[in-house]
DNA sequence: GTGAAAGCGCTAACAG
DNA sequence: CTGTTAGCGCTTTCAC
């Protein structure tokens, strides 16, 4: 069934049908709605791919992501699916890992299907040295960048992000406030957001330093292996480092931490504190709850899509725009002290 | 840039040019170099949209699913991609919601987007109600259509799923053997695979019938809000009902109900036993770690996806795949009691 | 308001 | 082995 048999049954020309199909108003009444009978009482539905070689686009955004079963990624892939859908964008989802060359390989993909742009979800596609963001600026050459949580400088590249520097700082002053000042800083990623929210911690560690220079862990296992996060903790421990409070770059670790310190036999949150960062549902799942930095994702990514669909629309769009988040505070940290001079 | 560009300065015709690109071996190793150096030295990349038109395909596949960031879907989702795109297939998410309509609706999008097959992620697309399952069927007559844990007997539909009865069934019978029998079922969706789940608890629980007849508990509430879950067991305790046990139809009913055992103040898993489903992170990060039903969903995936390919291929197929699923003890369940008669 | 016709870029059958 | 050519199904000028 194509456009041929419906102008055929409809007694018209295929131009007639095709502007019918493309709301124009160029066309009588009467032909308009004898087309649309035809073509409801035919079920014919317009070939795709003949229109996307016409008008070079089929509507589609890719969306890289290193795994879209990370429960942070999955949340941020629903939420730009949903809204470009709203927009009436469909999605290629690309789950690239975490090594550059297949990143770098998923974007070459993505341009070979000829998507209209495309959203980089997570920190970890901005690498530190330059060339390793080549794959980025020259995709970008070609269609519109997103990068989500991220941040890097180039022409048609977009950022929409979350201060990760100033949440993190202000988890920490909370918690040293609180009276906790041997806090372990516990990260899994030196991306760009990792770093920032690195910094948050270490600026915060500054203020009237303590003795002790401030404590930072790296982790670099399995995002997933809770026991290896609390082995490491252990590790730590039996090292000599004393650390009685732990500000996670994500629930997982904090999480973990709540449980190494469960296992250590200290009190949540009496003598051990711990904040995360995403304000997941493991938040909420863990004991006691986790009191979390949340950066508004769901606001980014409506940003985010928002920003995309502008700049396809050829309008001026801000290339970088910054959200703030917010601590939500549950049961493992304590209220701050109020300061009796 | 298109392959005529390339042809004219390879010197050569389109046909050779197009010959090349597509590997066929009719081409002299001279030809095919001169023409391979020109296109790596323009960086032509051939027009997906024109190849789509006369081939009528893409190479994407559409995968539906209701939620892609529910822990369970998220992971589901991931499998496919990686294993769709290793067979050189690209992944169209469609995240359909719960309702009928919508998910409908999605189905027509993807044929209209003229996507190879779709794949149905989840139990919640077939419905008891014949009619409710025509969007299926309808879509089944032109592509293949690839059911995730749920079954539907339709031409051209495939189904590949755990066998959920059977895995609640033992682990029910287990929870039984190790002395707890007053066993509520915890579940939260009335769909096939819902169904099977319930009927393996509900087999099990016939076996030497206790008095009062088996306890289940419908939750209709949001699938992460923990806390009406515990509020909605804590209310039927509160109705008089007594239970030492929870078997859950996913980990989220099944953290609930350690956190509401934690809270009346029962010993896990001396005083409480809880069994989950889907053996997702959610398990380790529950406190005591969660004992909970394996469906072994990757292999579900790759089957999925073997079955696909397969069909594609124009192969015959199975139509109906079933895998056992396994019960991994953790920390809320007790090891059976050896009989001594 | 409507129709004719020229692409869009590629594949594949056919001819040489 | 290589070239010619006819589609694939739609959009969009340009006439009328």
């Amino acid at each position: 069934m194509t456009i041929y048999d419906i102008s055929e049954k409809a007694g018209v020309s295929i131009a007639t049908v095709s502007r019918v199909l493309n709301g124009s108003d160029r066309v009588s009444d009467r032909t308009r709605q004898k087309v649309l009978d035809i073509i409801q009482q035919c079920g014919y539905t317009p070939n795709a791919f003949a229109r996307g070689l016409g008008l070079n686009t089929m509507k589609t955004i890719g969306i890289m992501c290193a795994d879209s079963s990370d429960l942070y990624l999955a949340k941020a892939v629903y939420y730009i699916e949903q809204e470009l859908r709203a927009y009436g964008y469909d999605s290629l989802l690309c789950c690239t890992g975490y090594e550059l060359e297949s990143k770098s390989a998923s974007m070459d993909l993505l341009l070979t299907k000829k998507v209209d742009g495309v959203i980089l979800a997570g920190s970890n596609f901005v690498y530190e040295r330059e060339p390793d963001n080549r794959y980025i600026a020259e995709a970008a050459a070609r269609i519109p960048v997103m990068l989500l949580n991220a941040a890097f400088d180039a022409p048609n590249v977009y950022s929409v992000m979350s201060d990760d520097c100033k949440s993190v700082y202000e988890a920490t002053m909370q918690m040293r406030s609180s009276g906790t000042e041997d806090i372990l800083y516990f990260y899994n990623a030196d991306s760009y957001s990792g770093k920032r929210k690195l910094s948050g911690f270490l600026a915060a560690m500054e203020e009237a330093p303590a003795a002790s220079g401030p404590l930072t862990e790296f982790y670099h296992g399995s995002h997933e292996d809770i026991h290896a996060m609390i082995g490491h903790l252990k590790a730590v421990h039996d090292r000599g480092v004393a650390f009685h409070g732990v500000i996670a770059a994500d629930d997982n670790l904090a999480l973990a931490a709540v449980k190494y310190a469960a296992e250590m036999g200290y009190r949540i949150p009496q003598e051990f504190s711990v904040i995360g960062y995403n304000n997941s549902m493991l938040a909420i799942c863990c004991q006691p709850e986790l009191t979390s930095i949340d950066n508004r994702l769901e606001t980014l990514c409506q940003h985010l899509i928002a920003t995309l669909l502008g700049v396809l629309e050829g309008k001026e769009m801000p290339k970088r725009t910054v959200f703030s988040g917010e601590l939500v505070q549950r049961g493992t940290t304590r209220p701050e002290l109020t300061r009796t001079e």
